[in-house]
Order: C-alpha cells, then sequence, then structure tokens
DNA sequence: TTAAAAAGTTAGCCAAAACTAACAAGGCAA
DNA sequence: TTGCCTTGTTAGTTTTGGCTAACTTTTTAA
C-alpha cells in the first residue's frame, strides 16, 4: 500500500498533468509549490516513484504518471470526491467545507467503504463542485464545459463545474449562486480587462452578479 | 498534532489501565503485544510520550496516562465508537466490520466533523458493540454490567456490551443472537468448564445458545 | 551569443519510528 | 540466597520523507 506522501505526489502530478499541455511533462517545481514542499524533496520522491514504476522520470525534464500510478492517483481522487460529496448529502457540510475534510480521509478510506459510500449516493457523476468522480476501474467522465470568461456577451450557459478550492471564493460564488446547475446569462463584458456582468438564474432566483475574469475562470459552463 | 503512532500508543495504554487493576502501571512489554511491535520500540516511544507530558513513565516499571495523554486518548476512542456506528446506520455495515475501518479513520476525523457525526446521530450513548462513547470533554459513562460467565443459572439479564473485536466471534455471536439489548436466561453452567447453556430472547425471537465460559466473559450483562 | 536567472540535482543532515543484538534489572523458584 | 528467566534498556541500524547549502543544467533575456 502506498504510503500518504505517495499518494500526494500521485495525486498532485495527476492534477498538474490536467491543466498542462497534452503529452507535457510535469515540472518539479509545479509539483513542489502544489505540495508546498522543497525541490530538492521533490526530485528525491520522484526517483523513488520511478523506482516504484509509478512515474516516468527524465532528469531536467519533469515526469509522467505511469498506467499504474495513473490509476493509483485515480483511486485516491475518486475517493476524495466521493467523500466530498458525502460529506454535504448525510452531514450537512457546505461546498466550501469538504475539500479540507476529503484532504484528510481520502488516504484511509478503503476501497470497499468507497464502494459502499457510491452506492448509497446511487453512483453520482460529480462532486459538489461538479468535479467528475472517476469509476473504480480509473474512467473519468469528460466534459465539454468551458471557462466562463470565454463566453460573449448575450451567451447563455450552465454552470458545470467551479474549478478552485479556495473556501473564500466558494462562499462567495455561493452568495452569487454561481454554483454548479445555475443558468447565467453574461450582459456584458469589460473590454480592457474582462470583467463580466452577469444574470443569475439559480435557487435563489434571478439575480445579477459581477465577477472578474480571473473569477470567471474557474467556473466551467456549458452554452445552451 | 499527534502522530498516528503516538494515537495508537495512547490509546494502547488507555485499555490496558482499563483492563488492569486499579492505580496499576501498565507494562512495557503489553503495551509491545497489543501493538505488535518491539520492546525496544516501546521503551524508546514511552521516553518521547513522557517528554511531551501525555505519560508519567517510570523505568522498569512501567507507565500510566497522564490526564493531557488521557484526554487525547479519549478524543481518539471518541472518534472509533462514532465511526463504528456511523457505520452500521448510514452505510449498513455490520458490527464486526467496522473496527477494522474505524482503525484507520479515528486519525483521519477532524473534531468538526466528529462533532457532526455525533450529532447526526442524536448523541448515542455507545456503539455497536456497546462500548461507551467518551463525550468531547472526556467523560465516558461508567455500567455495572458483569461478565455474563459470572451469572448463575436461573440469571435473567440484558446483555450490554461485547468485549472483543474478532469479526469471526462477533459474527457467531450475532448469530446466536447474542448481541446488545438481547435478554439471556442462565439455563445452566457446567461445573468443570463453565460451558453455559442459555435461552437467548432477541429480535431473532426465542433461541437457545450454548457457550464457552471463555466466549461468556467477553459478554458484559445486567443481572435483572 | 552569452551571461544571468531559474530550475534541477547532489550531498549531507535531521526526525520519527521501526528493528536487532547485547546488556541490565527484577522477580521467582529451588 | 542464589541463580535463572523474564522484562526492560541501551546502542546502533534502517527507512521514509523532509530540509539546507552548494553545484549544475536549462532557459531566458539582453
Amino acid at each position: 500500500m502506498p504510503t500518504i506522501s505517495v499518494e500526494n505526489y500521485l495525486k498532485a502530478i495527476y492534477h498538474l498533468e490536467q491543466q498542462g499541455e497534452e503529452g507535457g511533462l510535469v515540472k518539479n517545481k509545479a509539483i513542489a509549490e502544489k505540495l508546498e514542499i522543497s525541490l530538492p524533496s521533490v526530485t528525491s520522491m520522484l526517483k523513488s516513484l520511478a523506482d516504484n514504476g509509478l512515474v516516468v522520470y527524465e532528469r531536467y525534464k519533469g515526469v509522467k504518471l505511469s498506467p499504474d500510478g495513473c490509476s493509483q492517483a485515480l483511486n485516491v481522487i475518486r475517493k476524495h470526491r466521493l467523500i466530498e460529496l458525502f460529506l454535504v448529502e448525510t452531514l450537512q457540510y457546505t461546498w466550501d467545507e469538504v475539500h479540507s475534510e476529503a484532504e484528510l480521509l481520502e488516504h484511509a478510506v478503503s476501497d470497499k467503504l468507497a464502494a459502499k459510500i457510491d452506492a448509497y449516493l446511487g453512483f453520482p457523476d460529480s462532486d459538489p463542485h461538479g468535479d467528475p468522480i472517476p469509476s473504480v476501474d480509473g474512467q473519468v467522465r469528460v466534459s465539454s464545459a468551458i471557462p466562463l470568461n470565454q463566453c460573449s456577451p448575450y451567451c447563455t450557459a450552465i454552470i458545470k463545474r467551479v474549478l478552485n478550492q479556495s473556501p473564500e471564493l466558494l462562499r462567495y460564488l455561493k452568495e452569487l449562486g454561481l454554483v454548479p446547475g445555475s443558468a447565467v446569462d453574461v450582459v456584458s463584458v469589460q473590454a480592457f480587462d474582462g470583467q463580466m456582468n452577469l444574470s443569475v438564474n439559480s435557487t435563489q432566483g434571478e439575480t445579477s452578479a459581477i465577477i472578474t475574469a480571473q473569477t470567471a475562470s474557474c467556473i466551467l459552463v456549458l452554452p445552451q
């Protein structure tokens, strides 16, 4: 069984692979920053992961997950997301609280418990942030959702996912009704800084919101 | 925050203090056996725990928990038992499966999560085995229940607790209806080996069971 | 093209928590 | 009381996974 530390590295590498360009290696620096660990520590861990066949490591270039490493990463991410949804569904956690709890629990939940949670929740597609829940065999549903800041005025779209785990941001978005499932109309976009004026149709009714391009880039939507 | 290893030592010392005589020190050997760890490892950890004020350690004699160590032990045990009950209540775990899951999860559950589980379960007194759940401030309800093997023929009693986490034994007892809440009548006791012939009144109805004195000693009952 | 900055590596260190081997203390039986 | 067996301790090693300091490679910008 991999250690907690190994699981965290695999998860970090997986996430960084997702956000980097197709086929590119993940840089050591990026891992160091994500895990808040020194660069030499990363180098030494990558060697060890490579020795164990979990990553393919090219000196001075970076790493990518091996098939084995990828499936282990997905198993942890699966648990993380199942836990998040479970905490919201059963214990009335809010979507800004669950990430940090899941970050600890993901390493202590057995495959059996994950399967029970999955069944209890009715085999859900995604967690409270809209992040897809990998299946037991490592399949991840892909989505064609795009960042909201790429939408033009008069565009109408449904929010599918929020790519940020900051509790402050999540509380702010919830306040504005900007949560998965809500519909947004792009009323206008500031030419010079991309600030967006939105009309939001959420469970809280019809409201309006003004957010920065930066914030909008974390919100993935499916234009209608 | 204490490490998982430290939490396990504190928990083991607590349990051994409970089963030893009042005021006696817990022997290093007992800890080593309980945690399946070598004696020198125990010695060195006890020194470290003593340095951190978690135990009072007397060389060559043994240890006892300090007030601080005791409250930390109880906090872990509280989480363990809440998790056990939660798994049974929400995810249809059986009482023989929960101990090993809780053994891992107890170190990853935050105080906040424990409090939410506690509230969700309606502030329960005890876990599925009848073990008392310590309160947040470290209070443990005491019970006057006695081992079933100390009961005489014609005695009628209610099962309060089972002092054993072996899945095999637990499945066997469940089969016989010997679970907390069931009523037992002692029909007869073998003079030479203490084997007990019981009449059991459980949710499965009226049945009979023959168990060894050893097994009976794990079953705590309140005579009526 | 080249020098400086950034990123990556190596070497060496530390702490936690395990281990074995060897020695010391304590307790029981003859 | 003595001697042996059990228990406990010390000393020294290992593994994991961090760290800093110093050096090397790669990238970037002048």
